[in-house]
DNA sequence: CAATTGCTTGTAACTTTTCCAATTTTTATT
DNA sequence: AATAAAAATTGGAAAAGTTACAAGCAATTG
C-alpha cells in the first residue's frame, strides 16, 4: 500500500477507499499536471471497475479538502497536483503542457480577507509562453526553411 | 461609434467589423468579467444576425492580439476582461462572481525569459474565496437558523 | 469590376463535465 | 454474525461549452 497517500487521504479527513487510494497514488506518482483523462487512463488498468465519474468526484472532493490542487489555467481543461505547497505553474501554448516554475516564488497572503472584507483560502499564479524545448523546436524548423 | 472600441482595436491591429466594435464595446462597457455567453446575449440584441461562433473567434482573437485578457479562473467556463493592465481576479465559490481586487499588486514580470529559458508572455494572479456580500448573507442564515 | 482576401454565419460535431438512479461497499448496531 | 443505515461507486445518458467547416457576405486590391 502507498503509506503516502494513505496517510495524504486520512489527514485530509477522507476515507482510504481502493479508488481514492489508486487516484492520490497516481496524483503523488505522476508529477505531470494530468488532467481526468489522463488519471482515468492511469488508474484503470490497476482498478478496471473505475468509472469516470468517481474520477471527477474524486478529484474535485481532493481539492474541496485542500488534499490535491485544481489547476484551471488552460482553458481547455482543468487538471490537478499533487503538491499541495504553493508552488508557480507554467503553460506552454505550444506542446500545452503545464509545468511548475522552480524559480518563481509563489504569491503569499499576509491576511486571508481582503481590505474589502473578502474570504481568501486559495492563491494561484499562472505564466503563459511557450517552454525551452517548443522555443528549441523553432529554431530548428527556421533555420531548415533557410537552409 | 465609440472611439475607445475603435482605438483598442486599430491599436491591436484588428480590422474594425461592425461585429468586432460591438464586442469590444460590450467588453468595455461591462467590467464583469462576462463569459461568452453573457457577450453573445449582450451584443446579439445590437446586432441581431451575431452568431456565437463570431463570438468565440472574436474573444479569441482579442485575448491573442492583447486587445482583451482571457481569465480561466473558474472550472466551469472561460470568461474575458477588457482591462489589459495587469491586476489580480477574485472568485467568489458562492456566487460565481469574478472580480478585480483593487488592494492586491499584480504579478511583475521582471524577466520575460525564466532561468530555464521559458519564453513568458502573460501572468495572471488569482485568489479564490468567499466575497463580502456572501459572507452577510451566511451570517443572516446562520442568525435565522438559531432564532 | 473581377479577383482575392478576410470576416461572419449556421449547423453539426466534438470534448469535457455533470446528473442521477441503481448497485456495491463500508460502517454501525443489535 | 445478521441487519440496517450510510457512504461510495458505477454506467449511461444528458448537458454545457467549444470548435470545425463549408457556404455566404463584405471589403480591398489591381
Amino acid at each position: 500500500m502507498d503509506i503516502n497517500a494513505y496517510n495524504r487521504l486520512v489527514d485530509s479527513g477522507l476515507r482510504p477507499s481502493t479508488q481514492r487510494l489508486a487516484i492520490m497514488s497516481y496524483l503523488l506518482g505522476h508529477r505531470t499536471h494530468p488532467t481526468v483523462e489522463d488519471v482515468f487512463q492511469g488508474v484503470v488498468t490497476e482498478v478496471p471497475t473505475l468509472s469516470r465519474t468517481t474520477v471527477y468526484n474524486t478529484l474535485r472532493l481532493f481539492s474541496e479538502h485542500k488534499a490535491a490542487q485544481m489547476i484551471t489555467i488552460d482553458d481547455h481543461h482543468v487538471c490537478y497536483d499533487g503538491d499541495i505547497h504553493p508552488h508557480v505553474h507554467f503553460l506552454c501554448r505550444e506542446c500545452g503542457r503545464v509545468f511548475d516554475l522552480m524559480d518563481e516564488k509563489a504569491p503569499k497572503l499576509k491576511r486571508p480577507v481582503t481590505r474589502d472584507g473578502n474570504l481568501i483560502d486559495e492563491a494561484q499564479l499562472y505564466y503563459k509562453g511557450v517552454c525551452k524545448e517548443c522555443l528549441e523546436k523553432e529554431k530548428e524548423n527556421n533555420k531548415n526553411k533557410i537552409a
